[in-house]
DNA sequence: TCCCTGCGGGAAAGGGCTTTCTCTGCGGTA
DNA sequence: TACCGCAGAGAAAGCCCTTTCCCGCAGGGA
């Protein structure tokens, strides 16, 4: 590889000329050798080693972002926000996959601090995991000692600047709104356990339903992996528990579609038979058949705030945004079928059109 | 930020003893130093600085990869099989998206380039467009000069290692599957034309039209962005101009669920007022409903064979390994609706169920 | 007893770039 | 004419590591 030092020779300059000239610095250098250098620059093909560039210029200007997996709808509409932003300001992005994985998510912020990102981002749900928080509250909190900034999307843990999706209110909406359809028999087709996100949403579904003096049994739910095949499963093991249900509400859309794909399987129609219910509005939720009743999630909109936290000026307290949940009605989610509805407490409200799209 | 020689001072001991404990070398040191100077590392927080170990360090480890954009289905399969391989190799992988933008895949040529990466996979479409191929395949060069593997997947362009998707022989056996079920007025929604994939699969569809003497004019094709909304819209401009067609064609699956949806909002039935079929076989494609009838490419073993290339020992003549495409029938493609049906060519053959879930 | 060997550790030379500091030479002012 | 200031270029000091090279010392063989 052509360095520096190469250019500068075949220019006939010195290497100080040299990067002035490649860098545009503001320090003035003569036409005539800027040409000189330009030209050595096109002759050899240079291109400055960027690890040498990043060591000796001292301000940082990459951003780290952690997220559970990019090709996830979900994090890829939050990874979209956070780019848009990032890109405005000339910023590049390195995004880890974590896969859901504590001891990997560990891993990366030693790697992006080593890489000296300038800011961290930590997206995805939070683990119920004393030991790990801990862990990384400190590897988080070593980073900011050092003028590192921090932001999560979604997680408790940490104590700094946070965006939060209201998943309690999420889950509150989605109860409220099986409940007003007169379904008593829910199940529900949940998340890992450990994971802040599954309980969270999973305790506004129950405070919905106790508001209406009803219950929501463990026997009643499952969980899965959180994803279509996790829904698909949790909702064959959910069936085949108590065939009496008539409702499912999935703690997010990726589940519920694995949802659909067994109650396809299993010949029972939906809404008529079953409803279902989603979370996220993910984008495909639209374009499955029946399309999805969800809760939607200003996905963009977190990372694109999350991302102005982080890269605006520092605040002295945290900065804690919540942004609200939102129910979409389509096509899934119907009034309880006749034959068991009069069991139910309120009156089925009418079905309304998707008022969004 | 601490460094070593702070780790260094701290232990007592000289920064190449600590550097040799911290990254294991195969030079002994003793029990003592060394946990002199893991304790040092703990309580400074120590995180070597990645920049300059890379710098410092002769032998490069990342390998980049350039993509269309992650979030779409078609490459996250892709960057699977990539990730498979390169992290059983214990490689880094850095992604870009160039969202289709020439000039920006370029630019992450020489951003890759310039952050050493010891190879560089390019995944997408070819453009049809002279002077930027003869611009890349300069870059190209100029990196495999200094010593830099390529691979492409899906691209003619590049003369070296490559991936390639039988794209031409997906197309026919799509539009095999249309004539076999009796379909003329066959509309197609296509990508860009600027894109080598989309005339690649044009050309298969045109020659199994050609061998039952049909042809495919071109006021039967509209060309669109590859994603959902472009498949949609194009459809909706197909429909207006040729209310009577029997089926759509699109050429990859983002735009057959485009097309799902604008089919579902006028009301026709598929697959029996109308067939579609996609192409890719993207994880949503099952998912849908009707599900969706297409041409699956084996996208991350795409992924895997690629990085393997470029991993492996490199061979003295190009390597082109050219992946096979496949039908899968679903529920999307039927025989053409009786009314019209008189009029075509061969008997419809029965459908079969999908043979692949 | 002497020499050689080998082990454990440190000094120092890069690796490729940026940037401050220094130097030269010119034009302008007193 | 002497001096000052400044524009433009280069020298050199880092940035933070890795790794080669070298040195001192202890133990073993002759």
């Amino acid at each position: 590889m052509a360095t520096l030092s190469d250019v500068a020779r075949r220019a006939g300059v010195s290497p100080a000329t040299a990067s002035r000239v490649i860098n545009g610095s503001s320090k003035p250098v003569t036409d005539e050798l800027r040409e000189r250098v330009l030209a050595a620059v096109a002759e050899l093909q240079y291109v400055p080693n960027a690890h040498a560039q990043l060591l000796a210029r001292s301000h940082r200007s990459a951003v780290g972002v952690i997220v559970h997996d990019v090709s996830d709808p979900y994090f890829a509409e939050i990874t979209r926000g956070l780019q848009r932003v990032a890109t405005d300001q000339g910023r590049l992005l390195m995004i880890c996959n974590s896969y859901r994985d504590p001891d990997r998510e560990l891993e990366y912020v030693e790697l992006l601090r080593g890489h000296q990102v300038a800011a961290l981002i930590l997206a995805g749900s939070g683990y119920h995991d004393e030991v790990f928080t801990r862990q990384l509250n400190e590897k988080l909190a070593a980073y900011e000692a050092t003028g590192g900034r921090v932001a999560v999307i979604g997680r408790h843990e940490h104590s700094g600047d946070a965006v939060m999706p209201d998943n309690r209110a999420g889950g509150y909406l989605a109860g409220r709104e099986l409940c007003g359809l007169g379904h008593r028999a829910i199940g529900v087709v949940a998340g890992p356990r450990i994971l802040t996100t599954t309980t969270d949403r999973l305790a506004g579904l129950r405070q919905a339903l106790s508001e209406q003096g009803r219950e929501l049994p463990e026997a009643r739910i499952r969980y899965a992996e959180f994803d279509r095949d996790g829904g698909a499963e949790a909702t064959a093991r959910l069936l085949d528990a108590d065939p009496e249900l008539t409702a499912i509400a999935a703690l997010n859309d990726s589940m519920a579609i694995g949802a659909l794909a067994t109650l396809r399987a299993r010949g029972l129609a939906v809404p008529q038979q079953i409803s279902v219910l989603g979370f996220d509005d993910m984008p495909i939720a639209r374009d499955v058949t029946p399309a999805l009743t969800t809760v939607r999630l200003p996905l963009v909109d977190m990372g694109v705030r999350a991302m102005s936290l982080v890269l605006g000026v520092g605040a002295p307290t945290p900065r804690v945004e919540v942004l609200p949940a939102e129910l979409v009605r389509r096509d899934t989610a119907g009034p309880v079928p006749r034959s068991t509805r009069a069991t139910a407490g309120s009156a089925p409200r009418a079905r309304r059109g998707d008022s969004t799209s």
